[in-house]
DNA sequence: CATTCTAAG
DNA sequence: CTTAAAATG
């Protein structure tokens, strides 16, 4: 065997990938991230809200490696993308100077398939961040269809802080005038929807309920008072054996987690 | 013994008194600070650092009521003087403006003796406050004496961040350039205890070292490599029975209790 | 290193 | 309610 090149990571004919808002990585990490992901072992982590730049060494010890997209401000928003398989063509931000100052779109090649970490706006602390994300919400889609118009599969994996229908959130009649279930942002969701993502954990649920995240405030996780506001879209690419890690524990989101199924 | 009045609190041949800086009299509080004045039960309570200005309930059911005196700008220094026993004449500040914005010198009579809470700048952040430091030492040695002057006896329990002599911290001779063992602020100390004051605890000592504040940093509590800047001074009143709680753990200091002997 | 406040969610 | 940062010690 000597004289041989060493071994390139083994081709897989799937892809394990989970979301996951961090709500602050070093937070997760302390609540047990590193033995959450030693165990699933998924091949491409997409995270939000991670609230620090640097690659913790734990997970590169685990064999991943990845990109990041920190926002300019500290201690705020930013998204990453960790993969076992070498990446290609990593693409931080959209071209929108308010948006990518807050890190929160960030894309790469992996197996031929596009992957996205993303990581939406709230409006939930007032009018201007409300204005900011209604504003957003346009640029952001015409993003999706300019990267599906490049030709290779999409995975996208984030939080969008929308929930689309009303089996996505406890009370969605209390609902209707808040942040996250107004109507406006439920449409938009059916026009980014329209577009060829198929929003693949709605699909496996049916008419189900399974949420993805329960405020910290009262006992809404305990209520199972929650809202499914993260999401695996994918177009191009068939993603199966969807599950939602509830038990987790790892921040007020629970993980995501399909399997992006690449024919091989 | 129907009609009487309700007996009113028994008058003591002395009064036990604590002084103690809290660093946060609500991380206190976490850390024990009920049970501790519970098993103790000083008759009065002289708080620094508070940071804080709400009375806290668990004391009140103690039996102690005080007086408070919180900085201008919330959750920064402070200081407070509690008492099981009636106060009178209570003064908040020493008429020094740029002081008094900090909480820093709370005083009232309790049995004829007057009792004065006191927290003097730390200069260790930067030049500035060392500056404040320097300038209003003069001022409160003023206030000192002005006090003094009013003839009741005086018992001032409080936080200098000033150490006086080499037993009291670990490496004077490596702190001799540090703002807490600098020879103005030593000589300040030695001029102000000359007006009458006595260093009680240091009486007590001899030549011996005991601290009363731990560094955070490093392993500066399991290593004794501490500082005695809390101090219990006595001018026309004898304090015994002098005692440092270094196991309590309730802050970063020790609390400092003494008798007051009121000679009844 | 520990505290509290702030901004943000 | 929770996070992270900032200021302060």
């Amino acid at each position: 065997m000597a004289g041989l090149p060493p071994m390139p990571h083994p081709a897989p004919s799937a892809l394990k990938v989970t979301t996951l808002n961090v709500n602050g990585l070093r937070s997760a990490l302390r609540k047990g991230l590193t033995d959450w992901v030693a165990r699933e072992r998924p091949d491409v982590l997409l995270l939000q809200e991670v609230r620090a730049d640097p690659m913790p060494e734990a997970l590169a010890d685990l064999g991943y490696a990845g990109a990041w997209f920190p926002a300019q401000k500290a201690g705020y928003s930013g998204v990453a993308l960790l993969s076992l398989h070498p990446l290609s063509d990593v693409r931080a931000g959209m071209a929108h100077p308010d948006m990518d100052a807050e890190g929160r779109v960030l894309s790469a090649v992996v197996r031929g398939v596009r992957f996205a970490s993303v990581y939406l706006p709230s409006g939930s602390s007032g009018p201007e961040r409300q204005g900011f994300k209604d504003r957003v919400l346009g640029d952001y889609h015409a993003w999706t269809e300019a990267t599906l118009a490049g030709g290779l599969p999409l995975v996208i994996g984030g939080d969008y802080n929308v929930a689309h229908r009303e089996p996505d959130l406890k009370n969605w009649r209390g609902n209707q005038k808040n942040s996250g279930f107004l109507p406006h942002e439920r449409e938009w969701m059916t026009a980014h929807l329209a577009c060829g993502l198929s929003d693949t954990h709605r699909a496996h649920l049916g008419e189900r309920s399974e949420y993805t995240w329960w405020s910290n405030r009262g006992n809404a996780y305990a209520n199972d008072v929650g809202w499914r506001i993260d999401y695996l879209l994918a177009a191009g690419v068939p993603v199966r054996e969807l599950w939602v890690d509830r038990h987790a524990r790892l921040s007020d989101h629970a993980p995501l987690t399909g399997t992006v199924d690449l024919g091989g």
